[in-house]
DNA sequence: CATACGACCTACAGCGACTGTAGGTTCAAG
DNA sequence: CTTGAACCTACAGTCGCTGTAGGTCGTATG
């Protein structure tokens, strides 16, 4: 049986960040001691690999969600697993596309200014300008 | 003098957002009519351009700030203006590189699933087992 | 067996950067 | 003068945690 902050340890988690996934009902709510400390096995300790892996992936909570949800029902089509991978990837592969060209603007911009004086400088300059973009690097995230 | 709706449409702004820049004192507190509107000229305009611009580039409110404040003493030099670019670069650089390996990994856990049903999917097998992943891929984010 | 102290408990506020809602007021066109 | 879109304030909600305050529990040591 293992006391809480010896799974966040096991997990390379934050004991808040536990209790956090317990209240909106991420993972299970544990046995307690008598005194009313937590109490976990193997099964939540897999659960939170899961989660805390997929996490590091980038998968959101909503999605980690659905993933569990799925992994209960072994018989099933694991279309739906896979669909929500591709998914996933997807939203990298887009945020990837949006961060290369941020990069191409923000080194144009760098490499521009020679100036001395911020009257003159042309990070400002651009800053300023959208005109003088190429791209039109819409959202900066998501 | 525009209104605030005229000064969302011009920059692509929301008007809540414009009101909450006001609120944490990125934008100024406009002039209002009698009855209590605000109304903008151009300044305004030119400062929530500035503004949005530097965000589309992914620069923080913190960062844009700063920027907007340098801005302001023209015969400064500009080398702290090419620092915080220069460290916005490489944040996005260290991004990318990250969404990379992510990539990586959800396109080989992807490719690897082959299964039909759930209790062999081999999605579901990498994400329970960190050991199967080749990079340590630490946060999604950041 | 008593004590000390680190780990645990709940409840709630705060982060960044907005976005949305409710309920009321103002402006400008017809 | 009326209508209705646009404006106003104030506050709650989003996501995924993280931090704090103030109190209780469990266990190793003396």
């Amino acid at each position: 049986m293992l006391s809480i902050g010896t799974l966040a340890k096991r997990t390379g988690t934050k004991v808040q960040t536990i209790r956090y996934y317990e209240q909106i009902g991420l993972m299970p709510e544990p046995g307690r001691t008598d005194g009313g400390q937590r109490r976990y096995g193997d099964v939540e300790l897999d659960r939170l690999s899961f989660i805390r892996h997929s996490r590091q992936l980038g998968f959101s909570l909503g999605a980690i969600r659905e993933l569990l949800d799925l992994s209960d029902s072994p018989e099933r089509s694991c279309a739906q697993v896979d669909a929500v991978a591709q998914k996933q990837l997807r939203e990298v592969e887009v945020r990837i596309a949006r961060l290369v060209a941020l990069r191409v603007e923000l080194r144009r911009m760098i490499g521009e200014c020679s100036a001395d004086r911020v009257a003159d400088c042309r990070i400002l300059e651009v800053l300023r300008d959208h005109q003088e973009c190429l791209s039109d690097h819409g959202q900066a995230d998501a």
